[in-house]
RNA sequence: GGGUCGGUGGGCGAGCGGUCAAAACCACCAGACUGUAAAUCUGGCGCCGUAAUGGCUACGGAGGUUCGAAUCCUCCCCGGCCCA
């Protein structure tokens, strides 16, 4: 049997650091003690593979329970992804085929893997246990459970008490990932904040079954890049965990200054004290903002790549937003037959794909965003002719320069 | 099945016969500034095009009324709510 850490100070960054709940906390902390590696659950829901920093919050924690020794469960929620989203969204969810699924699966642990030991990980599939159920087993874990606990969701109370539909099937949602638990023997499960009611659901219903009732842990929701919604794909204020080291620099460079701090908290080690320091010295006036943002983006460059191309990052960032030069890596803009043809400004750019409509190229020009060899175009006549090496620079980030190769 | 309210630009949502390519807000783009791709300020944000108060296509779909429709009428499709 592996070795468990139940050191004081191992524990308590685990139960503190980046942690909304902890449910029993004291059953909890007993369990952790007792040197025994425990089951943990994680359950992913597979029909958006699509992950960012909000994930990497919880896969951090993860790897802290791994790292002390315990036995990390990950649930694919491939079954009850087809029965719908039970946050009352009403655009109902395409059924995914099983290909797809496994697919979305697999991309989804290969993308954790940058953070969780996926090898150390037992992965369990939905379907293993529920493609056997049947109707009397699903009216039994009906019956464990009740209406009005249900309505004790504050989702479903508002709705229910504004005059908006509840389906039923939403109420089956919770109860299908609470049996989750159940089939894997769960001791403790993990999950985000807004997990909370669907955890509980787990807890109640566990001891029908002869199990001891869960313990859980559940972790803030990161806010996005714009500083007040959740990080979220289609708020699009997000960083992916695949994105290029120099746009995920930029990105974290973005942030808003104010949740910088949460950043830190829960994408990073630095030590609580440390981070004291650095955020009193800062308001103190004695430190720049910036300087405290960039060192945030190069520790979250240096985790999902390595701490070259942090580096790399920071000095290409540096160059281009603080001294304004190029970029050292500037794309290619093929010297083809269309922008041979262009005779105007407006053309040459719809020929090298920087704008999407000649309204669009006018309106860059006449605004002054357009550049070619570092000089400011602002006449939408200005007549062009295509020569293999010309810079052209719209807006501050786009670049291109043209040449002969395909 | 009956009733009722609605379907408008990337989002939300105003307009309710001409002055509407369509308010406001958000998102987005550009410029200025700066401590950064932050904040703030300015401009832009259907397409084609200009010296332009120019042309074209658009307000769920198809027809119609009108000199003129996102706005009125008819039918159809889709959604919310209420009653059965």
């Amino acid at each position: 049997m592996a070795m468990v850490e139940t050191s004081e100070a191992a524990l308590a960054t685990l139960l503190n650091r980046g942690v909304v709940d902890a449910v029993v906390r004291t059953d909890l902390e007993r369990m952790l003690q007792a040197g025994k590696p425990l089951r943990i659950k994680f359950g992913v829901d597979p029909s958006r593979p699509d992950l960012h920093l909000g994930h990497a919050v919880g896969f951090r924690k993860i790897r802290q329970f791994q790292e002390l020794g315990h036995h990390v469960i990950i649930i694919i929620g491939d079954w009850t992804a087809r029965i719908g989203d039970p946050s009352g969204r009403s655009d109902t969810r395409q059924m995914l085929s099983a290909a797809e699924v496994h697919a979305n699966a697999q991309t989804y642990l290969d993308q954790m893997g940058k953070i969780v030991d996926v090898d150390k990980i037992e992965v369990a599939w939905q379907t293993s246990w529920f493609e056997d159920f049947t109707l009397e087993d699903v009216v039994r874990l009906c019956a464990k459970y009740t209406v009005n606990r249900m309505l004790d969701r504050a989702d479903f109370s508002t709705r229910y008490g504004g005059g908006q539909a509840v389906s039923v099937v939403e109420f089956l949602y919770p109860l299908l990932q609470a049996y989750d638990s159940v089939a894997i023997e769960a001791d403790v499960e993990l999950g985000g904040t807004d997990q909370y009611f669907n955890f509980q659901v787990a807890r109640d219903i566990m001891p029908a079954h002869g199990l001891q009732p869960q313990q859980f842990l559940t972790w803030p929701l990161l806010v996005g890049t714009d500083g007040t919604r959740k990080m979220s794909k289609s708020y699009d204020n997000y960083v992916a965990i695949t994105d290029e080291p120099n746009d995920m620099y930029g990105k974290v460079m973005s942030l808003s200054d104010e949740v910088m701090r949460d950043y830190f908290e829960t994408l990073t080690d630095i030590p609580a004290p440390v981070l004291d320091e650095m955020f009193g010295e800062m308001e103190a006036e004695r430190r720049n903002p910036r300087d405290v943002k960039a060192h945030l983006a190069r520790e979250i460059v240096t985790q999902f790549h390595d701490e070259a191309s942090a580096h790399a990052a920071e000095a290409e960032f540096v160059r281009m937003f603080r001294q304004g030069a190029l970029p050292s890596d500037i794309p290619i803009i093929a010297l083809d037959d269309a922008l041979r043809s262009a005779n105007t400004i407006v053309d040459a750019l719809i020929a090298a794909n920087l704008a999407k409509s000649r309204s669009e190229a006018r309106r860059l020009v006449q605004q002054g965003g357009v550049r070619l060899d570092n000089t400011r175009i602002t006449d939408t006549n200005t007549p062009y002719t295509a020569q293999p090496g010309q810079i052209f620079q719209v807006g501050k980030r786009r670049f291109g320069e043209v040449s002969e190769g395909s």
